[in-house]
DNA sequence: CTCGCCAGGCTTTTT
DNA sequence: GCCTGGCGAG
């Protein structure tokens, strides 16, 4: 029975879930009903004939999304929908490397590096080259970048200007060179590839060559290799969707760019373009909220959100004096509304960076309440469970140089710099791979400068190696790596360890994770083999988090792992200068990194169902010391009419002194929680919620641990400071006052303290001496 | 060659 | 404030 579109779809969803042919570029807005759109499209072409399962790939950015979007279909087309090829950019390119290595020339048990694996490469690199290792990020990044763009070493034309670029091309070469002798793939290079055999032999690839029909999601996060490679299958192609919010880019940093989906009607002009602004998750004031942040952009496909639903709570704003404060603020907060039904699955704390979890995990586990982190530490590269996965690539394929180089010496065999740079000496003299070298004669190794015990140790160890080999060939991965951990007696050596029997555990997680693989394969008729779960490794950060009981706990994550979520409450915290803008935006002077920051705010906003709150703190630790912070630009841009008819809470820190004076007769009539008083243990939070007298901005609303002195500090009235008066500081003591900038909240004072040298601070931390 | 200590860098964000 | 990598002693 085909599904009733017209009754589950709106207009607009219902032209984009069934247009056709030919390509469709879909602009969906946050909240529009984007996936249930790509869902619909991908059954509704199943069902209405036009394509088998089998000839339908769908593809997005993350594991998350895409394992999402397989269980929709799923649903949608019960049986079916396995059949379709529904995974990531990153995956989807591995599998076509993997069915047409022979044609690429590439290992059958080729390995991928991720990052950490291939910046490692090049520092080895450039330590060859003798290039200087403050250079080397630089170099990482510029070969990262260019492979964002499909841009082989030998098409690399640097600028005359370029100074560095004459080197990148360079150790580039070498980079792809090495990576080649190690038949490995790094996460570049699997779009780089996968794009070489849809332009080349696409037929080379039995799952690339029977597909006709692709929707693409997140297209505002393409690189330019990946749209490459959506151009180039494009022709072959029944009808092609490609779906996407420019609003939500926030990836340009990892070389994505809006670009390819501003300009996919001009690459396609028979595109037929479908625009969704119809929100179904937030209410009427965080739309509002949103749309008036994400205005500020210059060069949006300028659309906005609406929604039939209600105004909603108004949103709440609150500054908090430290970032301790504010994550046992939003916690207390948070577990009223649990204690008011919300359930706490439905609650999310949203930062910009991943360091900002720290004091809110301390303050939720004091409070006792559950929670999952999403991104965060990955399971993956832990240090012990890299070392087992090395010893498992190099089953699959022995000549990875940086998994042999991890674990020649892991346990400790003898094996040290001088041997291991003697034995890649000889591998680069016979153009082998280090494995190879382990096999070359005597007199090669001597050649090298290696004495007799150094070849004896290397010799054990690829025997060690070899027999490992011989043992795990055609074995599931569980088996292989209970081989390995044996062979190596590398539980032995974890147990010599302090933290060894956490790290133990971690190993027996890794063979759960190789059990689960091998009951996916089962269940998908595909055989379990060591490669396919390698690929799973390298490509999924592995989170244990999305674990069953996640009904009970409150979610923590950055606002890019946010994006695609939903929450009925969400906390986006550290709403400030430095922090949201990143302080790397703002001195950048760069305008497209700001507006990135801005879509970033916009993307955690929108994520909202029905309470947003947003808090931000005066002074925070940044890498152990104090920085004072400022409310985010992002907030102070907005209209003080807007606010005050949206927001409500600590108002006073975002809007100028006139507009709140305006503002205050309206903040009354808000309601206001009874002020109260928590007693926990040994930490003691106060509130202070009643609103502040206009006269006197004090902005904080909770203290915690604070010494006395500082609790007593109040912000001077309009922060006059004379130049040559003296002042006094919580942290630096006594100073004088060289000079002032900025007035009312944002004035800060130039200080010098005899003892810490010149400082600038805000004027609200200072006393008068 | 290994172990342990210290300095310095690090924080954006992820496949 | 924490971790890594580099360096020096044994």
């Amino acid at each position: 029975m085909p599904l009733p579109l017209d009754k589950l779809l709106n207009p607009q969803q219902l032209e984009a879930a069934t247009w056709p042919e030919g390509p469709v570029c879909i602009v969906a807005g946050a909240g529009s009903g984007k996936t249930r759109v790509i869902t619909h499209r991908l059954a509704h072409l199943v069902e209405t004939g036009r394509a088998r399962p089998e000839e339908c790939l769908a593809v997005t950015f993350t594991n998350k999304a895409a394992r999402e979007l397989r269980d929709r279909v799923d649903v949608l087309l019960p049986g079916t929908a396995y059949r379709m090829w529904v995974s990531t950019f990153h995956s989807a390119a591995a599998r076509i490397l993997r069915e047409a290595h022979g044609y690429l020339g590439l290992p059958r048990g080729f390995v991928i590096y991720d990052q950490d694996d291939s910046v490692r490469l090049i520092k080895q690199i450039c330590g060859e080259l003798n290039i200087a290792k403050d250079l080397i990020s630089t170099y990482a990044h510029r070969i990262e970048q260019l492979k964002h763009q499909a841009i082989p070493p030998e098409k690399f034309e640097p600028d005359p200007f370029d100074i560095p670029g004459k080197r990148v091309r360079e150790v580039y070469t070498a980079y792809e060179a090495r990576l080649a002798r190690a038949g490995a793939v790094d996460f570049g290079g699997l779009i780089v590839l996968a794009l070489k055999v849809a332009r080349e032999n696409p037929e080379a690839s039995y799952s690339l060559g029977r597909i006709r029909h692709a929707v693409v999601d997140e297209y505002q996060d393409v690189n330019r290799a990946q749209a490459a490679l959506v151009e180039t299958l494009a022709p072959r192609l029944g009808s092609l969707a490609v779906v996407g919010d420019d609003d939500q880019s926030i990836y340009r940093w990892r070389g994505a760019s809006a670009y390819s989906l501003l300009q996919f009607t001009e690459t396609f002009p028979a595109t037929h373009q479908v625009r969704l602004e119809e929100n179904y998750r937030s209410t009427g004031r965080i739309l509002k909220l949103a749309n008036e942040i994400i205005r500020q952009n210059p060069g949006r496909l300028t659309k906005e959100l609406w929604t039939r639903a209600d105004d909603g709570p108004m949103i709440r704003l609150r500054q908090l004096r430290d970032d301790r404060s504010e994550a046992a603020w939003a916690v207390d907060d948070s577990l009223e509304a649990i204690r008011t039904g919300t359930r706490p699955s439905e609650l999310a704390f949203l930062y910009r960076t991943n360091a900002q979890s720290r004091p809110l995990e301390e303050a939720l586990h004091r409070a006792r309440i559950r929670y999952r982190i999403l991104g965060g530490l990955r399971f993956y590269e832990r240090r012990e469970v890299k070392d087992v996965v090395s010893y498992l690539r190099l089953v699959a394929n022995p000549d990875s140089e940086m998994d042999l180089r991890r674990i020649i010496n892991v346990p400790a065999r003898a094996i040290g710099d001088t041997t291991l740079s003697q034995l890649a000496a000889a591998a680069q003299a016979a153009k082998v791979s280090l494995w190879g070298a382990l096999a070359l004669p005597e007199e090669a190794l001597a050649a090298a400068g290696m004495k007799a015990a150094g070849r004896t140790k290397l010799r054990e160890f690829g025997t060690m190696l070899g027999e490992l080999r011989a043992a795990c060939a055609g074995r599931a991965p569980a088996v292989a790596i209970t081989e390995v951990i044996a062979r190596t007696a590398y539980d032995q050596h974890l147990r010599l360890e302090e933290d060894g029997q956490e790290r133990l555990d971690n190993l027996a997680s890794l063979a759960r994770a190789a059990n689960d693989y091998e009951e996916d394969a089962r269940r998908a008729n595909e055989p379990a083999t060591l490669e396919a779960f390698l690929e799973r490794v390298s490509l999924e950060s592995g989170d244990e988090n999305e674990g069953a009981d996640s009904a009970e706990s409150v979610t923590l994550m950055t606002l890019h792992s946010a994006k695609g979520l939903e929450f009925d409450a969400v906390y986006v915290m550290g709403v400030e200068e430095d922090v949201l803008p990143s302080a790397r935006a703002v001195s950048s002077e760069d305008a497209e990194a700001l507006n990135e920051e801005r879509r970033l705010a916009y993307v955690g906003f929108t994520r909202a169902r029905r309470r947003l709150t947003l808090s931000m703190c005066q002074q925070r630790l940044v890498f152990g010391e104090i920085r004072y912070g400022t409310p985010s630009r992002f907030l102070r841009e907005l209209p003080p009419s807007f606010v005050r008819e949206h927001l409500v809470g600590d108002l006073h820190a975002i809007l100028p002194r006139a507009a709140l004076a305006s503002a205050m007769p309206r903040f009354d009539r808000a309601p206001r929680p009874e002020p109260r008083s928590v007693d926990r243990g040994e930490t003691r939070v106060v509130y202070d919620d009643a609103p502040t007298a206009p006269r006197r901005p004090r902005a904080t609303t909770a203290v915690l641990d604070l010494d006395v002195d500082e609790r007593d500090m109040v912000a001077p009235r309009g922060g006059g400071f004379a130049p040559g008066s003296g002042v006094l500081h919580a942290q630096y003591g006594r100073g004088t006052v060289e000079g002032v900038t900025g007035t009312g909240d944002n004035a800060r004072v130039d200080v010098f303290f005899p003892e810490h040298g010149q400082k600038r601070i805000v004027a609200k931390y200072l006393r008068r001496a």
